[in-house]
DNA sequence: TATTGAATGATAACAATTATCGTTTGATAT
DNA sequence: ATATCAAACGATAATTGTTATCATTCAATA
């Protein structure tokens, strides 16, 4: 289980041509297992329990080496930092106007995109990011 | 025409219950008279022409006051900064995932928003902003 | 194993934003 | 019109999130 986990850390830093560290691995682990959007600061707050030693600057400067070489996906906020995202099937936001709160919606739940992938002044389309604004059960 | 504004800025100011201050109208004016996506700063820049005294704390606070009471909408960033909303009609944006430019779509010509109101979880939806990521004309 | 460029950690610097607080102003009652 | 008083203003300190710097350490390869 930490071996395959160490091997298929490995395989992915020759895939995107990236050394591996130590710092790295962790910090891919534990990225691994949290879920949402976490902040750079969560990250790091996790990371710390298992190098109590490593850095802010080391966090921040490998979630954008992550993020930049495609590991992970950097959502579009609405919180006040950086986000990733870490649900990694297509999906899209529902943020609520109100408290805030941003919850995932599986792509197929929503139901909208269209599937053109040209649009008006020649722009290539990749993706849609869709956020739901509105009241969430809660705040309603 | 300057009374006409002037009067319309009182009705509104009236209407979100705010108070008038020669600061509020002139900062109203000058965000009205722009386009796009401007940041607080440049905002500043051009409010500090009409009134040079002005401070950027006072520009900072009458935009949260303006999007608090829905005078203007901030918009879902990209940017790495605040950003007021200037068109007032229904559309999206088109985010370049290699220049970051960000350009407005109408929603006609995205043609692809479902007019759905209630999701899963009991979200009641107020509205879409869908920002649809690629390439622009240039980068492709 | 020696080499060497890249990665790390500590921390200073920076940019955007917010808080503080003494002074001024607009709205309301006189 | 004027006095009153809470609200808004301007100046600037403080805070937050992030990036840059640089000396030290480490991973990849020869």
């Amino acid at each position: 289980m930490q071996v395959a986990a160490a091997n298929t850390f490995r395989e992915l830093c020759a895939e995107h041509g990236i050394a591996v560290t130590h710092q790295r691995q962790v910090l891919y682990e534990v990225m691994q297992g949290m879920s949402g959007h976490p902040s750079p600061e969560e990250v790091y707050a996790r990371v710390k329990k298992k190098i109590p030693a490593i850095s802010l600057a080391t966090v921040y400067k490998n979630i954008h080496l992550f993020v930049e070489s495609g590991v992970f996906r950097k959502m579009s906020m609405h919180h006040g930092s950086v986000r990733v995202e870490m649900n990694s099937e297509a999906h899209h936001h529902m943020v609520c106007s109100n408290c805030k709160a941003i919850t995932d919606i599986g792509e197929q739940e929503l139901g909208l995109v269209s599937k053109r992938t040209r649009l008006p002044g020649g722009f290539l389309v990749e993706r849609y990011a869709v956020d739901v604004i509105g009241l969430c059960a809660k705040c309603q």
